[in-house]
RNA sequence: CGGGGCGUAGCGCAGCCUGGUAGCGCACCUGCUUUGGGAGCAGGGUGUCGGAGGUUCGAAUCCUCUCGCCCCGACCA
C-alpha cells in the first residue's frame, strides 16, 4: 500500500473528548472517527487491524470445531418475548418499528436467535454437540459509552453458541473454549488473566472471564500471587477466619451526637475503622435485612444479592432505616435489631468492637460478636490487597482489567424457554444444553494498544499490526532513494509482506513522527546519506534498535526482523 | 436518572461577563527557500458562532426552548 494514496489522516494535537490511551492513539493515528456517542468508523487502518484479530480468532475457533454463521442483526420481537427477555433486558435493547409497526429489536446477543434456528433443525441426539459462531455486528444502547472502542453502542463481538445433549459433553466443549480463548489472546500477544466470574443476568451456573491486564481497565480483579486463582472482584471468595475471642469488657453505651459515618465515629472514639462493625440496611424482595461488615471495608452487593439468594437488593433509604432500626440513619447496629442481621466473615475477627446501638446520636462499645448478637456469617464484602487466597496461602493481588473475552455454561434457560429439544438414544424428548462464548473483537484490538504503547504512539505486537513492515524514502525527489525504496518494496509485496510505502513528498521529521504513531513493528528507512555507502537502516519500532544493512540484504533481513 | 461542563473554520481553542466589522495556533491551498525526527518566509479563510424563538437600531455575546457531546455518580450486564 502506498500511503499517498491511503486514507490515513493522522492527527498531532489529540481530539477533546478521548480519555483512555487507546482511544486518543487510535484517533492521533487515523484509525477510528466517531460519527455518535459510541458509534464510530473504522478507517483503514483501524479496520486492517479489526480484521487481523478477527482472522485469528476465526481460524482458532474452526480448528476448535465450532462453524461460523451470520445472524441478522434486526431481530423480531416475538423471540426476544418467548425467552422474556423483551421486558427483561431493559433500556440496552435499542428497540424499533417496521413500516407495519410490528416490534423489531438491534441484537445486542444472540442467544434467542441461534436457539430458533437450531430448534429448528435439530432433531436429535445424533446431530449433537454443535458449536455455532459468528463475528457481527451488535448494538447495545448502554448508558454511557466511553472509552471509543472499548466501550461502544455499536461494537463487532464474536459470538458462539454450543448445544449439547448431555452436561458432559457441555462441560468438555465449555473446557475445549477455555483453551481456544487462551490460544487465541496468546496468539494476539496479550498478556491476559482467565478468572472466575460472576454469571449475571444471562444465568447459568459458573463463567470465566479473559480479562486484558491494563491500568485503564474497568473492571477489578483479584489474582493469588502464589497459585493460578484469579477472580473478579464482583465475585473473589473469601475464607471464614473464626470467631476471635470475646474482650473481657462489657458492652458500654456511649453518645456520639452526630457521628454518623465510619470515618467521623472511628476520630471521635479514638477506635481504628478495623474495630467498628459497619451495619448497614438493606431492601430485598424477601424484606429489610441488616448486613454487617468489618468498618474498614466494603460490603459486595453481588455477592449479597447471591448468598440472599434475593431477587434484588438496594440500600434502604431513610424511612425504611428508621424502621427497621428504631433510629436515624447512622446508628444501625446488629445488637437487639428487628431486622435478620447477616455479616460477613471479617466481623467474626474483631473481639471488641464498635457499633451503631439502633438509637439516635449513640454507640456501643465492646460488642464482642461471639458473645452479643446473632448473625448468620457469610461471604459479603469486596476483596482488598493482601486477603488471603481461597485455595491456597498466598496473598491476593488487586490489578484491573478490560475484559476481551466471557465464557458462559448457560445450561437449559433459553431451550426450554424456546422449546429447542432433541430425542435422546431412549426416544424421549429433552432440552438443549447451551453454552456460549463472546469475544469483543474491537475491543481486543483497544485493549492491544492500551498494553502496546509509549510517548511517541502505537507499538503494534505483529499479529495485529495493520502492516508487517514500513518502507520510508527519506526525500522522494532523490531518484537514488525511490529507486531503492521502490524496489525494496515490490520485492517485500511479490514475498507476500504486507508493506506500506511513504512514497509522500514529506519532510523526514513528518514521516518519522507518523510512523511512529501508527506503529508498525519494522521500518526501513531509505536516505541519501547511507546510500552513498550502499546502505539501508532497519528501526524496530519496540525497541528502538537501529542497524544498517546492505541495500541488497534489505528484503532478507526485513523478513528476519519481520518474523521475530 | 441525578450533578457538573461544553458546543465558534477540518482539529485544539480565545472572544461571551460589559451587545457594535468573527479571531489565534495547527491543518489546508499557492509561490519561493528548505530537506534524516512534526521547516521558514510571503500570500490565501474554507464559518448557518449546534438549532429555533425572543429582547434590541444591532446578538457568537442577553433571555427562553431545543438538539448534540463530554465528565462524575447511580443504574444495567
Amino acid at each position: 500500500m502506498r500511503y499517498s494514496r491511503m486514507l490515513l489522516p493522522t492527527l498531532k494535537e489529540v481530539p477533546s473528548d478521548a480519555d483512555v490511551i487507546s482511544q486518543k492513539l487510535m484517533m492521533r493515528a487515523g484509525m477510528i472517527r466517531k460519527v455518535a456517542a459510541g458509534i464510530y468508523n473504522l478507517l483503514p487502518l483501524g479496520l486492517r487491524v479489526v480484521n487481523k484479530v478477527e482472522q485469528i480468532v476465526r481460524t482458532e475457533m474452526n480448528r476448535a470445531g465450532a462453524q461460523e454463521v451470520l445472524m441478522p442483526m434486526v431481530v423480531p420481537a416475538e423471540l426476544w418475548q418467548e425467552s422474556h427477555r423483551w421486558d427483561e433486558y431493559g433500556k440496552e435493547l435499542l428497540r424499533i418499528r417496521d413500516r407495519h409497526n410490528r416490534d423489531f429489536c438491534l441484537g445486542p446477543t444472540h442467544e434467542e436467535v441461534i436457539t430458533d434456528m437450531v430448534r429448528r433443525e435439530v432433531r436429535s441426539y445424533r446431530e449433537l454437540p454443535l458449536n455455532l459462531y459468528q463475528i457481527q455486528t451488535k448494538f447495545r444502547d448502554e448508558i454511557r459509552p466511553r472509552f471509543g472502542l472499548m466501550r461502544g453502542r455499536e461494537f463487532m463481538m464474536k459470538d458462539a453458541y454450543s448445544f449439547h445433549a448431555t452436561d458432559e459433553s457441555a462441560e468438555a466443549e465449555y473446557r475445549n473454549m477455555f483453551d481456544t480463548y487462551t490460544r487465541i489472546f496468546e496468539r494476539c500477544s496479550l498478556q491476559f488473566r482467565a478468572v472466575e466470574a460472576d454469571t449475571g443476568s444471562i444465568g447459568g451456573r459458573f463463567s470465566h472471564e479473559f480479562h486484558v491486564l491494563a491500568d485503564s481497565g474497568e473492571d477489578a480483579i483479584a489474582s493469588c500471587d502464589a497459585c493460578d486463582y484469579a477472580a473478579n472482584l464482583e465475585r473473589a471468595e473469601l475464607k471464614d477466619p473464626g470467631f476471635a475471642p470475646a474482650g473481657p469488657k462489657a458492652v458500654e453505651k456511649v453518645s456520639t451526637p452526630g457521628k454518623k459515618s465510619v470515618e467521623e465515629v472511628s476520630a471521635f472514639l479514638g477506635v481504628p475503622q478495623s474495630s467498628l462493625i459497619k451495619t448497614l440496611i438493606y431492601e430485598t424482595d424477601r424484606g429489610a435485612v441488616a448486613v454487617c461488615v468489618r468498618g474498614d471495608f466494603e460490603i459486595n452487593e453481588v455477592k449479597l444479592k447471591r448468598e440472599l439468594k434475593a431477587q434484588f437488593v438496594r440500600l434502604a433509604d431513610d424511612d425504611a432505616v428508621r424502621k427497621a432500626t428504631g433510629a436515624p440513619v447512622g446508628f444501625a447496629g446488629p445488637v437487639r435489631i428487628k431486622a435478620p442481621v447477616y455479616a460477613d466473615f471479617s466481623v467474626k475477627g474483631i473481639p471488641s468492637g464498635v457499633t451503631g446501638a439502633n438509637e439516635a446520636d449513640t454507640h456501643l462499645m465492646n460488642v464482642s460478636p461471639s458473645r452479643d448478637f446473632n448473625a448468620t456469617y457469610l461471604d459479603l464484602r469486596n476483596a482488598v490487597a493482601g486477603d488471603e487466597c481461597p485455595r491456597c496461602s498466598g496473598r491476593l493481588v488487586i490489578k484491573r482489567g478490560i475484559e476481551v473475552g466471557h465464557i458462559f455454561k448457560l445450561g437449559t434457560k433459553y431451550s426450554e424457554a424456546m422449546g429447542a429439544t432433541f430425542l435422546d438414544p431412549e426416544g424421549r424428548e429433552r432440552p438443549l444444553i447451551m453454552g456460549c462464548y463472546g469475544i469483543g473483537i474491537g475491543r481486543t484490538a483497544a485493549a492491544s494498544i492500551e498494553q502496546n504503547h509509549d510517548e511517541f504512539g502505537i507499538i503494534w505486537p505483529s499479529p495485529l499490526s495493520p502492516f508487517d513492515c514500513e518502507v520510508v524514502p527519506v526525500n522522494v525527489k532523490d531518484e537514488g532513494t525511490v529507486k531503492v525504496a521502490e524496489e525494496i518494496y515490490s520485492k517485500l509485496t511479490a514475498r507476500g509482506v504486507d508493506a506500506l510505502l511513504d512514497d509522500r513528498d514529506e519532510r523526514a521529521g513528518v514521516k518519522f513522527k507518523d510512523a511512529d504513531l501508527i506503529g508498525i513493528p519494522v521500518r526501513v528507512t531509505i536516505g541519501e546519506r547511507n546510500l552513498k555507502q550502499g546502505m539501508v537502516e532497519i528501526k524496530e519500532r519496540r525497541s528502538g534498535e537501529v542497524r544498517l544493512v546492505k541495500v541488497e540484504e534489505a528484503v532478507e533481513e526485513l523478513e528476519k526482523a519481520i518474523k521475530k
